[in-house]
RNA sequence: UGGGAUGUAGUGUAAUGGUAACACUGCAGAUUCUGGUUCUGCCUUUAGGGGUUCGAAUCCCUUCAUCCCAGCCA
């Protein structure tokens, strides 16, 4: 008997389910659909998002739709909407043939909204934006009819046809839907339908002066589109009663529902498209795509695969309460993924010179270094080694602290693939600052052991000097060094973390990193994962990324031998 | 003295009336040609109070806490 190792299911997928096992699904076909507006740069929360409709959709053979909400012609822009397809690509998702844009539909909108005014249902009111905020009433109280509310329908009717037509100003009139001012529920206190903004629309251009709202576009978008289940975050389950008001309209004829489910939130992040435009707007950061900033498109640049994000968003879940991962998490996942498939590789960041006084002068040596450990397919590549190298300046003390086992005056460590060397001497500089190491190496522990089996604590990553190339290397940390930027004084920039990134200009690469290209995974032995910079990397002037660092487990004893 | 939602280890998420668990974090240790990986162990959990029941995280009552909503944004 086979045992199913058989993943419980989250509450979206129980509803799907018994919504399937009851027919409540036209030709059992379920349609979701991604409805990003393209005001911005998609971010890690989308993720969640987007894994959530692509995934629910091809886990039950449905499809998922790829919506753009561009009913807000002033601030979305082209640039965005082809950002958006390009990161849900890369994350190696695929609409098909189903990309649509809410302006799609702005001529059904229109005529639905025109059917709504004959019925009585709608009607154009020239309340200000004060005056109708006023009526609205408050939370606790309700809100009254608009003086407005029982205009004509002929006089509605050819007042929002000259609203189309151009012939009022912005703000002079709004069709409003004619629901229920007392509604404890402010979404149903008469909302608006359409509002006039003389805004030239991305896709549309001119043709339209007035533009439908997101409670009236948003239902009727699923609708006409076939979507069944339409999934959105928290913060719309207020909006639920207006959305099934809206696709049970007359004549809509197809009626998905709403479910809505807990965005995602990582301490030591911000996760709102404003604020994330801000950040680029100030200069913080250097764009969209600066390897700090959470989107997907920084994201990738510094050196995350799409596989590793959606084991992250399947690790986090999903529900209906708040709450916010631990970017450990994050990091664990990239971690883990970058293990298997990164190719091993020697940088030193901080370069001590280390001269081996009793190998012959002039002589190259090339040894054969695996490309991946946890990957035997990965082969190997050849790496030089001579007299003059470079150590990482950390992995040598004069005067090591307790458990320190890398090289210090008379230990022998292990040079990677290479030699065990031991320390003979220290050369200092006037200042007393450490120039220059001296050792000699055992013949005998070519390729890195020895036959008598001896052990050596210490195993350091090298570079030699006469082959090394040189090249910038970031490093990358949190942007915030706040867990809630922003908590403490009410600013998030008052949070910024000064080290988020650390340029080191003095790297000394082993030389088959010359071929390494954007999109390459990398580990840099005992420092971190790597990733060639997709826009500053060149031939001759090599730019890494760090993804992020290894776990590290021995600066933390040091730090508590403090 | 409005409405809508949500409370399970430090953080996420399971268990849907039958032994509270998995992952991450943290802490120990073993292994290791990366102080990485891998492996082992440990720590800590049902918001409070009542009730129903042989039995409650789960059902009922109640209290408390937190989040969202008063754009002509989405």
């Amino acid at each position: 008997m086979e045992r199913k190792e058989e993943r419980s299911l989250n509450f979206l997928e129980r509803i799907i389910e018994d919504d399937l096992a009851n027919g409540r699904v036209p030709d059992n076909l379920i349609v979701t659909r991604f409805p990003p507006e393209p005001n911005g740069y998609l971010h890690i929360g989308h993720i969640k998002s987007i894994c959530l409709n692509f995934g629910l959709a091809e886990k039950y053979g449905g499809r998922c739709h790829l919506r753009l909400d561009d009913t807000n012609p002033e601030k979305e822009e082209i640039e965005y909407i082809e950002a958006i397809q390009r990161d849900i690509t890369w994350l190696g998702f695929d609409w098909g043939d189903h990309l649509y844009h809410a302006s799609d539909y702005y001529d059904q909108l229109h005529r639905i909204a025109v059917n709504l005014i004959e019925e009585g249902m709608a009607y154009v009111d020239s309340l200000t934006a004060e005056q109708v905020k006023e009526y609205r009433g408050t939370l606790t109280t309700p809100g009254r009819n608009s003086p407005d509310r029982d205009r004509p329908i002929e006089e509605n009717l050819r007042l929002f046809e000259e609203m189309r037509q151009g012939k009022h100003p912005e703000g002079s009139y709004v069709l409003r839907a004619k629901l229920d001012m007392a509604s404890p529920n402010i979404n149903m206190r008469d909302p608006a339908l359409y509002r006039i903004k003389f805004a030239s629309h991305p896709r549309t251009g001119d043709k339209w002066c007035i533009y439908p709202m997101y409670d009236f576009t948003h239902p009727i978008s699923d609708a006409i589109e076939g979507i069944t289940h339409s999934i959105c975050t928290l913060e719309f389950e207020d909006h639920r009663p207006a959305y099934d008001w809206a696709t049970s309209i007359d004549g809509i004829g197809h009626t998905p529902h709403q479910y809505e489910f807990a965005r995602l939130n990582i301490n030591y992040m911000l996760m709102s498209k404003r604020r994330l435009l801000n950040l680029v707007k100030l200069g913080i950061v250097s764009g969209w795509d600066d390897p700090r900033m959470p989107t997907i498109t920084g994201i990738r640049r510094r050196g995350y695969s799409p596989e590793s994000l959606k084991d992250f968003v399947a690790r986090v879940g999903v529900a209906k309460v708040e709450s916010v991962v631990d970017y450990n998490l994050l990091e664990f996942c990239a971690r883990e993924d970058l293990n298997k498939r990164a190719k091993r590789v020697m940088v030193v960041l901080d370069p001590l010179k280390l001269v081996i006084t009793n190998y012959p002068e002039g002589e190259t040596e090339w040894f054969d270094a695996e490309n991946n450990p946890e990957d035997p397919d990965a082969g190997t590549r050849k790496i030089p080694f001579s007299r003059e190298l470079y150590i990482e300046r950390e992995d040598f003390m004069e005067v090591p602290p307790k458990g320190y086992h890398r090289l210090y005056p008379g230990n022998e460590v292990r040079l990677k693939h290479a030699y065990y060397v031991t320390c003979t001497g220290v050369i200092k500089d006037a200042q007393g600052n450490v120039k220059e190491i001296h050792c000699t190496y055992d013949p005998q522990s070519r390729g890195g052991t020895t036959e008598d089996k001896r052990k050596v604590k210490g195993t350091s990553h090298w570079v030699s000097a006469a082959h090394a190339i040189e090249g910038e290397i970031r490093l990358y940390d949190k942007l915030f060094s706040a867990e809630y930027p922003g908590a403490r004084t009410g600013n998030y920039l008052d949070d910024l973390n000064a080290d988020s990134l650390v340029v080191v200009s003095t790297a000394k690469l082993e030389p088959s990193l010359k071929d390494a290209r954007p999109g390459e995974y990398l580990q840099f032995i005992r420092n971190g994962y790597f990733m060639a910079d997709s826009r500053d990397h060149a031939e001759g002037k090599p730019v890494f990324n760090r993804t992020v660092t290894l776990k590290d487990s021995w600066s933390k004893k040091a730090a508590k031998l403090e």
